[in-house]
DNA sequence: TATAGACCGTACAGTAACTGTATGGTCAAT
DNA sequence: ATTGACCATACAGTTACTGTACGGTCTATA
């Protein structure tokens, strides 16, 4: 009578939703979903076009990352209300995943646009770029900071901002201009991780837009003073103001062995 | 000498990248990240915090569903350029596993829509509401399509819109409301679904925003007609005008089990 | 009517990427 | 000296399938 009614073998019916056949004869096996008939004569599985959407609600639930003995659980006893609820928290718990990859994806850009300035720029140089405004997370240092405390305060620091996990294995540090104008080229201030999205209202603190003087540094961090001297020398001869913050962050050190290749980026904003 | 060299617990190391000890032990079983040195000692694994870029480089890709094979091949050659290059096709895959995700959080919410009016609405009287536009994609049919025929025009029709998969085994039918006022309550004319994001530059049907008379009939399709007969007569008494199409869609598929329980929500534009 | 090839069935083994358990040695603090 | 947290290896178990072997069935064509 009606046309949904009609017998598909599990061949069809498995192309249909675009799964595997296997996958219906597990299904069938741990009883989560079952052919609507078995043929007496050959024992072949029947399923009908009714069952569609309870399958679809499957592999719905399955595409949300329910686990089989949950979504088991939920079609014995489904209803609208049942129903209604687990979207309601899957719709909550999808916003959240949507939210997490797009900070992967901002850190992905990130490390991108990094692996482009290693294979572009001539690293010896000094130049005059422009920056987009930046959303940092910092905490204060000093010398006698050790290094498992930066790592312990800014892990602690960055966890209240519950991102899912954060891909910057690497912080950078900030020294202040004005302790560069005073020679002090070891009295680094600050540590910052830049976070994958802009908000003024959460209280953040802001890498400032506009022009940056930048230059690179390569091998270990003894060399970076006598880099620090260059920069500001340059700053001299081009008329050029230094303000507020440097900030240094390596760039590379995904794909180096040896601290020989490590390459830090030092950004500092100017005034214009 | 460099504080980064200091020797680290395979526990310690794995709590502070927020994975499991036993993940450390695996991948260095399997070759893939080796501890940085094996106290002769006690035959402790030791680790650096030099090492920490590596493993998050290879636990964002991990995240980015990177098999580890894959990581590893990788990982043994990797360079700024292989990893610009691979990090350029991660970042198309997630865009496309955002826009995907997007569609499903939609599908969600539809489905969840029905779960509310399914709890909330009387479902024998008629209303007027207020309905956003929405996209459609559409397939021609007339009373000598079959039903095999109707699902694999609108499967194809869709798969044309490449969304990766859509949940909707269900799709709605339309009649003109020329047809109804003729009293032809079965010359179904298309068949639509609803697709996940809105766009007029497609070229795309659209579903017209707006004033909507709704109803529902709840049971086989056999009392439809009827049901229209009852909508139209409401019109008449309320001096409403329908509009264009009326759109058919069953909105509790995935939560019965026999048809008596089907229902089916019915919209049709009105003017004004 | 014979036969080829596509499809169905069961049974069982294998897969990826961990994760847990059992058993025993090591380390740091009380 | 002992307690309890932590390390080691070896091996078994997990989830959600997926593949393979082997045999029966169905349908279309020669």
């Amino acid at each position: 009578m009606d046309k949904k009614d009609k017998l598909l073998t599990i061949g069809q019916f498995a192309s249909m939703h675009g799964i595997n056949k296997k996958t219906l004869m597990w299904y069938d096996e741990i009883g989560l979903f079952k052919p609507a008939a078995i043929n007496p004569k050959n024992g072949y599985r029947c399923y009908n076009y009714h069952q569609s959407p309870i399958l679809e609600t499957i592999l719905l639930l399955r595409e949300l990352d329910v686990s089989i003995s949950e979504i088991q659980t939920f079609m014995n006893n489904r209803s609208a209300g049942s129903l209604k609820c687990l979207l309601e928290e899957k719709i909550t718990d999808l916003d959240m995943q949507i939210t997490h990859l797009q900070a992967i994806r901002t850190d992905l850009c990130t490390h991108h646009q990094n692996m482009s300035t290693l294979l572009t720029m001539n690293l010896s140089e000094i130049s005059l770029i422009e920056k987009e405004a930046r959303c940092l997370v910092t905490v204060d240092t000093d010398q006698n900071v050790s290094f498992e405390q930066e790592v312990e305060l800014i892990t602690a620091e960055t966890e209240k901002y519950r991102l899912g996990r954060l891909h910057k294995a690497s912080y950078g540090s900030m020294i202040s201009v004005t302790s560069l104008l005073e020679g002090r080229f070891d009295d680094y201030q600050k540590l910052f991780i830049e976070i994958p999205f802009f908000s003024y209202q959460a209280g953040l603190p802001i890498m400032p837009g506009g022009k940056y003087l930048r230059a690179f540094h390569k091998g270990s961090w003894d060399g970076i003073p006598k880099r620090y001297q260059e920069i500001l020398d340059y700053a001299k001869d081009h008329n050029l103001t230094l303000h507020g913050f440097s900030y240094e962050m390596g760039i590379n050190e995904n794909v180096i062995d040896r601290i020989e290749d490590y390459i830090v980026q030092i950004e500092i904003p100017i005034d214009g």
